[in-house]
DNA sequence: GTCTATAGCGAGATAGAC
DNA sequence: GTCTATCTCGCTATAGAC
């Protein structure tokens, strides 16, 4: 079961992901995690506190995945290629924690928005640099690198919206589409430079 | 300056956009609308009922602006084109309201609930139709329709997030972008059909 | 580290005068 | 149609015993 921090922690997610932050009570939370709602304040000093700590943890093991997931991926479109596929696998197994991520920051004061805000920015910053990497190799097609990596994390991360566990389609399935749809698709040059001379009719 | 009852509605959308939902007291309302929070209760019957207002407003002008939108428009590429140009212009030019419509839905009753998810559905239903005509027809490249549908739907809905009346791009240069990132690219058969027969390389 | 009890406050909603 | 006054409730957080 883990320590009593974590099934506060627990109880937090699940509640924050079905009620919404700010509909949840402290005694909901106390509920269910079986325990008197004075007893979380030994654990949390208030409930955005708890708030916090959901939302650092789930970007920081975000950015540790998908650093993981790239090591020693070499080639700029196989490093897109494996970092929408961590993206959105994430996306799929972190459902609750992401969606919440997604939604609840107005419920932090400015301080902690600060900080959360950083972690995303220098998140969404690998996949901005891959994308102008890409372009200027050649392998993706020009376009603006802001709107395109927009364009990018927010349909793979929308994913958590309508992912359902037991679902026609795994995470894993899903992250292949993805994976397909946004490299194969919407970045790589239809018609790769090295393959301008190279015709594509074989009769 | 228009109704008391717009002013309230007018309000409840910074508001609810701004600090949330739930975080958004009546008073607050009351206090931007010049009135006392009392007298909000003669045009709405709960807060529930302005959020509601808003949920259903807002759905409803955009199914009728996407439809206006697609009139007399034949071609399957083309009415994809006008349906995306569409939807992301009305969601830089509706921002609050539809990032409302996004996040806020876990305020409602299940009654109201159900009835906002059925305009939703058909609206999306919309999309979903013309994805699967079109790759019927030979113009979009085969896949999952339903995710494809998502994908599209999903990363357009998001510029309300990102869209800054004020910045760089303008409503219109968004849209343009979008109409190009998801028709051309992302749905477009890369080499069509009639053409594959035809060499690209002009030596 | 968990408990009972409660302080202190503000919420949504209503009553009834004008 | 808007107001003042108020009801009733539940909230976050704290105090202090065990």
């Amino acid at each position: 079961m883990g320590t009593t921090k974590e099934t506060i922690k627990k109880a937090a997610i699940n509640l924050f992901y079905k009620k919404s932050y700010f509909a949840t009570a402290m005694s909901n939370i106390a509920l269910d995690s079986n325990i008197r709602k004075a007893s979380i304040y030994h654990h949390y000093a208030s409930k955005e506190d708890i708030l916090f700590d959901i939302l650092m943890t789930t970007m920081s093991a975000l950015d540790a995945y998908i650093d993981n997931c790239l090591k020693g991926v070499e080639n700029i479109e196989n490093r897109m290629r494996a970092a929408v596929r961590a993206h959105v696998k994430f996306h799929c197994d972190n459902q609750k924690e992401v969606l919440i991520s997604d939604t609840e920051l107005r419920g932090l004061t400015a301080k902690n928005y600060k900080a959360f805000v950083a972690l995303r920015d220098a998140y969404e910053k690998k996949f901005q640099d891959m994308i102008a990497r890409g372009i200027d190799q050649g392998y993706f097609a020009a376009g603006d690198v802001k709107v395109i990596s927009y364009a990018i994390l927010t349909m793979c991360t929308a994913v958590a919206n309508w992912f359902k566990p037991d679902g026609r389609l795994s995470g894993d399935q899903i992250s292949t589409i993805y994976e397909e749809l946004v490299v194969t698709r919407l970045l790589k040059e239809s018609l790769p430079i090295h393959s301008l001379k190279t015709p594509v009719v074989r009769e």
